[in-house]
DNA sequence: AAGAACTTAATGCAGAGGAATCTAGTGCAC
DNA sequence: GTGCACTAGATTCCTCTGCATTAAGTTCTT
């Protein structure tokens, strides 16, 4: 049977957040970052050494809001990984740069990342490719049929 | 180029974002629930009248903990959209039920869910086809070229 | 039948997120 | 140059979430 465009939202959100968990769990318990702290320190490691990149040119890579990003730019600023510095061009924007030890911090955290997308999503189309996520009606079908 | 297994990643996270803050927009706006609220009221609608599902089925099918459906389940409960009862069989276990306001709440808002869906994953898929979800090192590729 | 081990759902707590607001800086019109 | 509309980012307020714990109920062991 074809698969509705609900199915198809159930399916890409339990992946989404799958995945999202298990790489969360295994970034915070070996680096101590959260994805998204990840994902911006990713984001800052794949710009060339001379941009200035400003928070909003962060924003529109990494989808959370503006209020969230500038309270996690600050956590990874308190943690010493990242630098704010004032935009020259534009005295209202604000730079933001990697230190030696978010670099490193990225370095280091970057494999496990890279492992657990590699690894999850090889199990998740196996998963899929055996016709998961079933719905409550479906899940109760089915035990209705096992009970007889 | 192929993908790697990161664009692969921050594909499925934008989409899953993009498409979820817009579902999110107009179940809230148009029928004042939130998109995991109406998710729980969808997946009791599904089932069979006579089904007896409880806070844990719920759990296996919509990805947030127990701790967070629980709560949820009260809000709702609060809104006199759904009602929890003692479960016979196993009086730790909580029945949920659909009232009468609840399944008129989730006929009310289904459609919209649906259009949503179906729009959001056409131009989702268009946007695809077109090769979006750029890194800020792109992104700043394209602007010293642009500035070239 | 008594008690240990486990399960179900609720709750205290702390942290992260979003919407709206606020402040500072820019640029355009005149 | 003064004033007005706009933009960048920080902050306030509130809600939702997850983790860890708790209370109540069940099941297994002996």
């Amino acid at each position: 049977m074809e698969p509705t465009v609900v199915d198809q939202w159930r399916e890409l959100t339990a992946r989404q957040v799958r995945i999202g968990n298990v790489l969360e769990q295994a970034l915070e318990q070996q680096h101590g970052l959260s994805r998204h702290e990840f994902e911006v320190l990713d984001q800052l490691a794949e710009c060339a050494p001379d941009a200035k990149p400003r928070v909003q040119d962060i924003a529109d890579v990494v989808p959370i809001t503006q209020s969230a990003l500038s309270r996690l730019i600050g956590r990874l600023e308190k943690q010493g990984l990242i630098e704010r510095r004032l935009c020259e061009a534009d005295r209202r924007g604000i730079n933001v740069f990697l230190t030696d030890a978010g670099r490193a911090r990225h370095a280091e955290a970057q494999p496990t990342y890279r492992a657990v997308l590699t690894r999850e999503f090889a199990s998740c189309d196996a998963a899929e490719a055996a016709g998961l996520a079933l719905g409550l009606g479906e899940l109760f079908e089915a035990r209705s049929r096992a009970a007889g």
